[in-house]
DNA sequence: GTCCTTGCAAAACATTTGCAGCACC
DNA sequence: GGTGCTGCAAATGTTTTGCAAGGAC
């Protein structure tokens, strides 16, 4: 899975006519593993310790160009925070945030294709991709519970 | 509904202890009757041309407030631009975000509801709200027709 | 060899903070 | 009248840009 991200993004660089430097591929690798939703802060200082030298302005245009070509989305996991997340071919971006600690869960599926052709004919608008974010409280922070983090907002 | 959503937002800042200032009624006032998905400097602007003199550090901390206390919420409308949207109690967030043309179209049900419970059970999460956000090309921007915009991007 | 890409540093832009004076309650 | 809010300006943080050198094809 991992590998195939990694072998397309390649293939899609190239096809694009952009060439295969050092620099994207160590971004592409770091993120193709990455299972969180990084900013542009954590993947620089992640790939700056496999990689130093690398500036920071790379990584700006890498994710740039990656976000143009589909093999990187944007999200608002919180508040007012840009986050990166992986475009796996075919693959939903359901997240659950917990507004308590902060922790990102993703669930599988929902029945947005049901409904996608009512709304697509309703408004004859070509619907390609979808994100669903819920918001609310993990059992660890419902009331009754402490709250903690698993990953650091 | 705009003056509820008014009325809705000033008691909210009271009973949270927060006073009703001059500049935080002109934000509320204008978010109220705004449409679209206006950014920090779009609110700034239309602003200050109607309250000259304020400052844009007023405008970041009102938003913020605004944003914690949950009358403004901040998506993710293309690549990596933050804006934010007024948030109508019981209202749904669901946009659909022309590729071609960037222009946003809200519609207004899914079947969400449907499938949250079964969500909740397997994840032990509770869910209190959510946001669609659907990607595609609208009717203009499909091919063979021109691309124009109605909200500068 | 030709372009594209890079790292660096500076510039431009965005956000936060400290503080004295003002305004709400 | 006390406390919280504001505008300003400075500080800080983030993103973009120009450019000479290096690298992919």
């Amino acid at each position: 899975m991992k590998e195939i991200y990694i072998e397309t993004a390649k293939e899609g660089l190239q096809r694009q006519g952009y060439k295969l430097t050092g620099p994207r591929l160590a971004i592409i690798r770091y993120l193709a593993g990455e299972k969180g939703h990084p900013d542009i802060r954590q993947i620089f200082t992640r790939i700056r310790s496999e990689h130093p030298g690398i500036g920071i302005a790379t990584v700006y245009r890498t994710v740039d160009l990656l976000l143009e070509l589909g093999f990187l989305r944007a999200i608002t996991i919180k508040k007012n925070q840009l986050r990166y997340e992986v475009n796996w071919p075919g693959d939903h971006h359901h997240h659950l945030v917990c507004k308590g600690c902060g922790r990102v869960i993703e669930f599988g599926s929902c029945n947005f294709q049901l409904i996608s052709k009512e709304i697509e004919k309703v408004t004859r608008f070509r619907i390609e991709e979808h994100i669903l974010e819920a918001y609310g409280l993990c059992h660890d922070c419902l009331p009754g519970k402490q709250h903690y983090s698993t990953e650091k907002m």
